[in-house]
DNA sequence: TGCGTGCTGATCATG
DNA sequence: TCAGCACGCA
């Protein structure tokens, strides 16, 4: 037996020795289940396995960093890195990379990102001659990325009238025809989106039989991590490749299951047994993380769900302080509120790193960046959009895409006038006509112009064509110059840099320097500072840089620029899963908010955003925070809110409503500029204070009875208005006589009046 | 052709 | 609130 595996509790190790025939983890959150699959792949290595024969399959990249790490700490680190191990994404786009012309790809397909697949449906749209606020992107790509989770093809989508039936009900009859022809430019284009890179790995395997054998004969071990969250396309690839030896571990919470949205199917991890009836099952109950408060507050809250498979999470740690619930009257005083408490926190020995807000929708971390930034209090937020989804990036690497696969007509199509070349609209317009018509690529139309009749008059023509000797140029350099030389060739060369040098505005030189950081990172990877393999003196070119880029997400790469202090995470729930914090501050605990408001129309859904709450909640090991507030702006206009119903759904006992804190100083961060003009952000009772000294300070000019009355009104008074009725103040801005009110009415919603003017009355 | 402006409608989570 | 857009002008 392996040494390490002491470490383990007793299920724990019998589930980590188990490493024939398959096998399913039920992991209870905290219950140590990275350990599990960590200590087993060690385990399965010192039993002599070789690494390229173990296929580890893991949600994020980031889950599969960690992991290597431990495995490389566990047995040696070159072992760890030629393990299997990534994201479907990332391991099956690595497969397809070998086999592309088999299913008739080219090898350097680019991978579409979200992004460009709605653009090529745009684009589509447009063609067929749309209303595109019917047929939108998003709602086709989802629609169409439902189906290929399901591995229903266009043929076969069009063929179901069952989908003929949703469409037009839906009033879009036309989406399977939009889904044909999505379908037929990606492949013209030699792209691939998210979804194909699973799609077509099944396809893959299904008309190769000596493909699938080999990968079968490989694969001699499989473990998947976060089970729960398979669609059907995934557990139809791992189960393909595990019909060979059946040592196939999988990993999962049914209760952890928060990507149902997506084509998670939950039924993937109860059928586990049916699928393979000699299974072992091993349930991890112990929770080794959190306090007794959080572990049955959590466990009170999922009892609530129907759904789920029977397991009884306990833990043997102590229990804790309780639940703290804040409320607030407004977002931005959930912020203020939430950023004064971690403060405290901080002040009284917790490191900031050991704190994290999270919160159900990103829209909602403004209000605690702007506190935390007022108060000084270091921040990080993870999500959000990723370095390489920045338009300046994406840009660059349009560039570099294009020399790469000149067929990818979405990076033609950006950079065709950028920098701008006179190449507008309209000539675009033709292109894409005649692209369309003779069923070639943008790139086949342009370097080849003369043989069409497009209509492009000599002088565009020409500029057009200076444009493919520019590529064609960089393109033969795909091979000689190294990834560092040539990318930095082409962004000088194309006139990017230049032209983003130039821009002297604060968010020009924020995009220069996301472009030097592309740069350096470009560096880096050609001349990587890893000594660990001294003997890899292999060049590294532009195009091994591209491959995969489009598969790394907002944290993938953010990690690095950290300069090593200790920051507050800031983050949504999702992002928030495998990861734990001493505090956690679960925010806009609100109706309509969480659970989000389009949760409310099924029990399924609910159900889901439930389990998201407890995903949330056993984030913590210490302390939990829960805070809500009454009134929320959305959408430029204020909305009112009631406390969610989880709230309820957590035992009295366990938790504790927060005090409002003294309020005492808080007017003396209010900047005194000679024309004091109350911001927004400043909380209602400072607001409030304010507004009635400066009523006191200023004469009252013009006077009549109903101004200085008005002169007199503070947030939550109610009045009354000779058109609008009865209404509440919500807000008051400005100093008198330009003070405004925002005022809600029922009914008659929020307006705003500047008071000088506004006939109120009691 | 390229830009500033004003309107509109949208957002739940993600690889 | 904010981004994406259709418009109108140089």
């Amino acid at each position: 037996m392996s040494h390490f595996l002491e470490d383990l509790n007793l299920t724990q190790r019998e589930a980590a020795m188990q490493i024939d025939g398959p096998v399913m983890i039920i992991a209870g959150a905290g219950s140590g289940k990275t350990r599990v699959l960590t200590y087993r792949i060690a385990h399965i290595l010192n039993q002599g396995a070789d690494p390229f024969q173990i296929l580890a399959l893991t949600f994020t990249n980031k889950a599969a960093r960690e992991m290597k790490t431990r495995i490389g700490l566990l047995v040696n680190e070159s072992y760890a890195r030629q393990l299997w191990m990534g994201t479907f994404h990332s391991v099956f786009a690595r497969i397809l990379r070998v086999e592309a012309e088999k299913i008739g790809y080219p090898k350097q397909f680019t991978i579409y990102d979200t992004e460009d697949s709605k653009s090529v449906l745009k684009t589509i749209v447009k063609e067929l001659q749309l209303d595109d606020k019917i047929y939108k992107p998003s709602l086709l790509l989802n629609r169409i990325s439902d189906a290929k989770n399901k591995l229903i093809n266009a043929t076969q989508y069009q063929e179901n009238p069952v989908h003929l039936t949703e469409d037009t009900q839906s009033k879009k009859p036309l989406l399977g025809q939009i889904y044909a022809l999505y379908e037929k430019r990606n492949f013209r284009a030699g792209a691939m989106d998210f979804d194909d890179l699973l799609f077509q790995t099944n396809i893959l395997l299904r008309d190769n039989p000596k493909v699938l054998l080999k990968y079968q004969e490989q694969f001699r071990y499989i473990l998947v991590d976060e089970y729960q969250d398979t669609n059907f396309s995934q557990y139809l690839i791992i189960k393909q490749l595990a019909a060979r030896f059946e040592n196939i571990c999988v990993v999962g919470d049914d209760a952890q299951s928060i990507y149902a949205f997506r084509g998670a199917n939950i039924q993937n991890i109860l059928n586990f047994k049916s699928d393979y009836p000699e299974a072992r099952i091993f349930k991890l109950e112990q929770n080794y993380r959190s306090t007794v408060t959080i572990v049955e507050s959590a466990n009170a809250v999922i009892s609530q769900n129907q759904d789920q498979l029977p397991k009884t999470v306990f833990t043997k740690n102590g229990t804790g302080a309780p639940i703290l619930v804040f409320r607030a009257g407004s977002d931005s005083e959930e912020g203020q509120r939430i950023a004064h408490y971690i403060q405290d926190r901080s002040k009284h020995g917790v490191a900031l790193h050991d704190m994290a807000i999270l919160y159900r929708t990103n829209a909602q971390s403004r209000a605690f960046e702007e506190w935390l930034r007022r108060l000084n209090i270091p921040y990080k937020i993870y999500g959000g959009i990723s370095f390489y989804q920045r338009k300046e990036i994406k840009d660059v690497l349009a560039y570099f895409r294009l020399c790469i696969n000149p067929h990818d007509d979405e990076s033609l199509k950006r950079i065709i006038n950028y920098p701008a070349r006179g190449i507008g609209q309209s000539t675009l317009d033709r292109i894409l006509l005649t692209a369309a018509e003779q069923d070639l690529s943008l790139w086949t139309v342009i370097s080849n112009l003369h043989d069409f009749k497009t209509g492009i008059s000599k002088g565009i023509a020409e500029k057009l064509e200076a444009f493919c000797i520019k590529i064609k140029s960089y393109q033969a350099l795909l091979q000689t110059q190294n990834a560092f030389e040539l990318g930095q060739h082409i962004m000088v060369s194309s006139g990017i840099i230049p032209e983003l040098f130039a821009d002297k505005t604060i968010e020009g030189v924020a995009r220069y320097e996301n472009v030097q950081e592309l740069l350096n990172g470009l560096k880096d990877f050609t001349e990587p500072q890893n000594t660990s393999e001294p003997n890899e003196t292999e060049t590294r070119f532009l195009a091994d840089f591209v491959q995969d880029i489009t598969l790394l997400t907002g944290t993938d790469l953010s990690d690095e620029k950290d300069d090593g202090t200790s920051k507050v995470s800031l983050m949504t729930i999702h992002a928030a899963k495998g990861l734990e914090y001493e505090f956690v501050c679960i925010v806009g605990m609100e109706e309509n908010l969480f659970p989000s408001q389009l949760s409310l129309n099924s029990r399924s859904d609910l159900e889901e955003e439930r389990r998201l709450f407890y995903v949330a909640l056993t984030r913590a090991k210490t302390q939990l925070i829960l805070s809500y507030a009454a009134s929320r702006f959305k959408y430029g206009t204020m909305h009112f809110s009631e406390p969610s119903r989880f709230l309820d759904e957590i035992p009295k006992s366990f938790m504790e409503m927060a005090l409002h804190p003294a309020q005492g100083n808080v007017a003396g961060k209010i900047k005194t500029t000679s024309q004091q003009i109350i911001s927004n952000e400043i909380s209602t009772s400072a607001q409030k204070k304010l507004v009635r000294v400066s009523a006191h300070l200023k004469p009252v000019s013009g006077t009549t009875v109903n101004l200085s009355f008005n002169q007199q009104l503070k947030i939550g008074d109610s009045v009354r208005h000779e058109k609008f009725g009865i209404g509440t103040i919500m807000h008051l801005n400005g100093i008198w006589p330009d003070t405004k009110a925002e005022i809600a009415f029922n009914p008659g919603g929020l307006k705003t009046l500047l008071l000088k003017f506004a006939r109120l009355e009691a």
